[in-house]
DNA sequence: GTCTATATTTAGATAGAC
DNA sequence: GTCTATCTAAATATAGAC
């Protein structure tokens, strides 16, 4: 086999893996063994294990920030075209695209999402080093693009609202069967379309209504924020 | 010292170190290093590494737990008495008791917080099994509280907007630097009463809008249900 | 690039002395 | 209840043959 191969077939173990059972609950040998290859081998690729997470999670967060870029600076450009562009399209802009991830059949989707999921709230070093690095600028990005629904000084707000959002996201896509349990079975985690359809209201809603409950900035003329309305 | 004593510094040193590296981050021999005792005498006290665990997330979760139903049936009894209840109400009532223990000063709150938000989107058998022992009853008694702005019949969206709910207090109270660093300093994770301000009006607000966002469901006539203003 | 072999640590768990 | 001692399994990591 191919050295590239092998490279490859170690990080497609690792995702299942660290999914599974996190960062701790996993070692090398472990990989090297589910993978097929001896446990030096996979020393030789990767020099250790922290390596290896950061192999699997770049892998995975790549293509849906790439994704979550496109998608937002459509909207941009369309706004600068004269559309309006609502609050709910531009939630729907950062969440749709790992949502859909998550519910990828027959790739490593599912598990791309349970590591987005452990990372994100997570206060361990490895994982602010690698949130830090791969999830802030993008966070950035998205925050930059609600901006004007916040007004421009309402730092504070905005940064609330959009973790609020994310985390509310992570409820969607982690894989725990708690919402087919507390509902009795009529929540379907697989229905990608039905869950953005409540996820998206509800994350866009919340921001709405953490505005309207706000009391007016002074230094904030109404006429620069845009409206908050559908 | 005497038994007792020892097994409760035994929980509060693992506390600590579960919340910090998460369950398979922190071996017993550790817990009992940094508890000053040694490993045998752990193994002694708790027959194995999940048993611990648990001690130490039934310790976190009694109070809390205690605490939202003892707001939520206030809340009912209020309503009983014929005063209009809001749903703004009923979120902060079962968000209120888990943020304030996670900023409380010189106890364990912020380790229990970190645990409650390891465990929540956690799909491995130890957590789910621990979730649905301590929060599942908790979070039925919540939702039965909510129905009513629900309608009866609406279990899935209600399912929906609950897990939506507790996964955004999760982005409130676990302490990963994140909304200092996004926001430039402006947010203040321990200013619990403000963080409550902007977070029981995304997770209330949201829900409304996910219900505004609905298609009226055709068996259920509208005077059952409640009003989702505030 | 892949393997065997091995050095070194550390883990969970138990037996038995006091 | 607390300790020492020890078993067994597993971890990281490296050296060196092919």
């Amino acid at each position: 086999m191919a050295s590239l191969e092998t490279r490859e077939r170690i990080i497609a173990t690792a995702a299942r893996l660290f999914a599974q059972y996190g960062y701790h609950g996993v070692s090398l040998r472990q990989i090297a063994k589910e993978t097929g290859v001896q446990a030096s081998l996979a020393q030789y690729h990767f020099k250790n294990k922290e390596s290896v997470f950061r192999a699997v999670f770049e892998r995975c967060i790549l293509p849906i920030n790439h994704n979550r870029i496109n998608k937002l600076d459509q909207l941009t450009r369309h706004e600068a075209e004269g559309r309006e562009i609502s609050l709910d399209e531009i939630v729907r802009a950062f969440v749709e695209p790992t949502v859909l991830v998550a519910r990828e059949r027959g790739t490593s989707g599912a598990f791309y999402a349970q590591l987005i999921s452990q990372i994100t709230n997570d206060p361990q070093e490895h994982a602010r080093r690698i949130s830090h690095e791969f999830t802030d600028p993008i966070a950035r990005h998205t925050m930059a693009a609600m901006k004007s629904f916040f007004g421009e000084s309402d730092q504070e707000i905005l940064t609330w609202c959009y973790l609020f959002g994310v985390s509310a996201m992570l409820g969607a896509i982690s894989r725990t069967g708690r919402a087919r349990l507390l509902s009795g079975g009529s929540c379907d985690p697989d229905d990608t379309e039905r869950v953005l359809s409540i996820l998206v209201p509800f994350i866009a809603g919340g921001m709405r209504a953490v505005l309207a409950a706000q009391p007016k900035a002074p230094g904030v003329a109404k006429s620069k924020r845009r409206q908050t309305k559908k």
